[in-house]
DNA sequence: CAGCATCCTGACGGATACTG
DNA sequence: CAGTATCCGTCAGGATGCTG
């Protein structure tokens, strides 16, 4: 049996994943329910404005998050898990299962 | 609490699968037990010889899949799943089984 | 506060040709 | 058969500065 990587599924789960920040953002919001662009913003140590934004537009498109605008001044942006996106949960605490369990065989690329 | 994503285990699941055609061949030689190089060139279409070998070098590498070489004429070289790569089988199955039930829910770059 | 606009770099991956 | 060797294009992601 022959087989493009676009009709692999589990590429199509891996590819809304992909993304140096969505894991964690999407583990926060799993946890916390709710925060504000700030609190990620301190949350998510060395990220840049402009990455933070283009991954929560990204897991927002996949329909992941939901993003709340308050019209206020000053302004006031909460972002949440949705439903669709708590349907990941199973597959990211897995995956973090297996990276506690396996922890020892290190990675090549994991130093300092 | 604050976090950098290398720090983040989930990062660190998704890193090692990250790559065109991990899953795939992680997949076909689960399943397969054992490939050769030429038919593993076959079952993934599309794939470039260097790709090929770039892709399973690195699976090597994680020690996600062993590499048997036949000193024979013609060569022959067998790749087969480790059981340290079958520990992945979980995670892989349950991103597929994600995807199939939210395959109505469709990605945006999903097209042709 | 919550972004947007630019510029820039490097790793990933494609195409093509060659070899022990 | 099972790879190597080159060249090249794309794009995720970093750095920096500006704004409604």
């Amino acid at each position: 049996m022959k087989i493009k990587p676009e009709f692999c599924k589990v590429h199509d789960a891996l590819s809304i994943l992909v993304g140096k920040w969505k894991p964690i953002i999407l583990l926060y919001l799993m946890s916390e329910g709710t925060m504000r662009y700030g609190e990620l913003k301190k949350a998510l140590v060395g990220i840049t404005p402009k990455m933070l934004t283009n991954q929560l537009r990204e897991l927002e498109e996949e329909g992941l998050i939901s993003r709340e605008v308050y019209r206020e001044v000053p302004p006031k942006v909460e972002y949440s898990i949705t439903e669709y996106g708590m349907t990941l949960k199973p597959i990211l605490d897995s995956m973090h299962e297996w990276s506690m369990e396996h922890k020892n065989r290190k990675l090549k690329n994991t130093m300092d």
